[in-house]
DNA sequence: TTGATAACTGTTATGGTATAACATATCAAT
DNA sequence: ATTGATATGTTATACCATAACAGTTATCAA
């Protein structure tokens, strides 16, 4: 829930503990962080909100990095894999991970009002899910747990 | 988790329960379940299944009850505000609610082998996400939670 | 180095999902 | 009967996503 606001010296650096972060683990497990895909972290790291593909192609296309859709989406389907970024089902968009390295399924907090994302600790899989989903037997690979709701901001607005 | 498969009879009480709760909950809230609402519950209970809006507004196109998109998004958007239908995020898709009437924040298990989707209780607003939240300011105004994995059938034919 | 393999990129084309906007019709209550 | 709210019909368009295939680059073993 921390806003990025005007910080721009902390935020600097919060995006480039993010790349590197990024880079240190792709080193290890032998991955390929290829300049338009460390480019779209970036990107997703700079803005810190849920951004569309095609916003972000965008970006790419006047950066000379590409123009057609399937090259965002390469981008983001590798971040999303392999922990850099999440998708927000809810918004049909992608945001850069909180908790880059840290193995966790989260869940999002939504402003249904300005589409901010917050990133918050979930454990779907643990409580009554999961057990309902054992006693069906049903095997759960993942979860994705989304709240829609109004942000500090936007409620202090409306009161 | 409960497979309808060729038991038909039931399948039709189920139905008829299904749209005679959603008639018995609109007249008591002065809502009107219009032949293309009913009719699109009734498709969503038969089915039995998640189904796009265009998979459904083909069948409305066939009886002669619309045959454009927004046909089809105006009575699903009925449906789920009123709690008939649920929206699956994760499959852009809409299924009929197995507790009409009951007031709840369901979960849903989603098979990525054959699309099966069972709603499963959820509790996401009371458990650490709903703790994070308050602690964050977030109002939470709804929730949904969408586990991935293998239904019974599907995790067998693998083993 | 070279050649084989796997991974990644560029591009075209297309398919699937969703809604804005406006005209018309119907309902429900006075 | 009139009015105001709600629902429908329709056109047009915007937005989101991926299949398929050709070409390129990285990696590594021989």
């Amino acid at each position: 829930m921390t806003t990025i606001g005007f910080e721009t010296h902390n935020h600097r650096d919060c995006i480039d503990k993010g790349v590197q972060a990024a880079d240190a683990f792709c080193k290890d497990a032998g991955l390929r962080l290829t300049p338009t895909r460390r480019r779209v972290l970036e990107i997703l790291l700079e803005q810190h909100r849920a951004m569309g593909a095609y916003e972000i192609l965008d970006i790419l296309r006047d950066e000379g990095l590409g123009s057609q859709p399937p090259v965002a989406y390469r981008a983001l389907e590798f971040l999303v894999q392999n922990g850099f970024a999440h998708r927000i089902e809810r918004l049909n968009a992608f945001i850069a991970c909180a908790h880059p390295g840290q193995d966790h399924a989260p869940a999002f907090l939504i402003c249904r009002s300005c589409d901010s994302v917050a990133e918050a600790p979930s454990e779907a899989k643990k409580g009554r899910l999961g057990k309902a989903a054992r006693t069906a037997g049903f095997h759960i690979e993942s979860t994705f747990v989304e709240a829609i709701g109004l942000c500090p901001k936007c409620n202090d607005e409306v009161a």
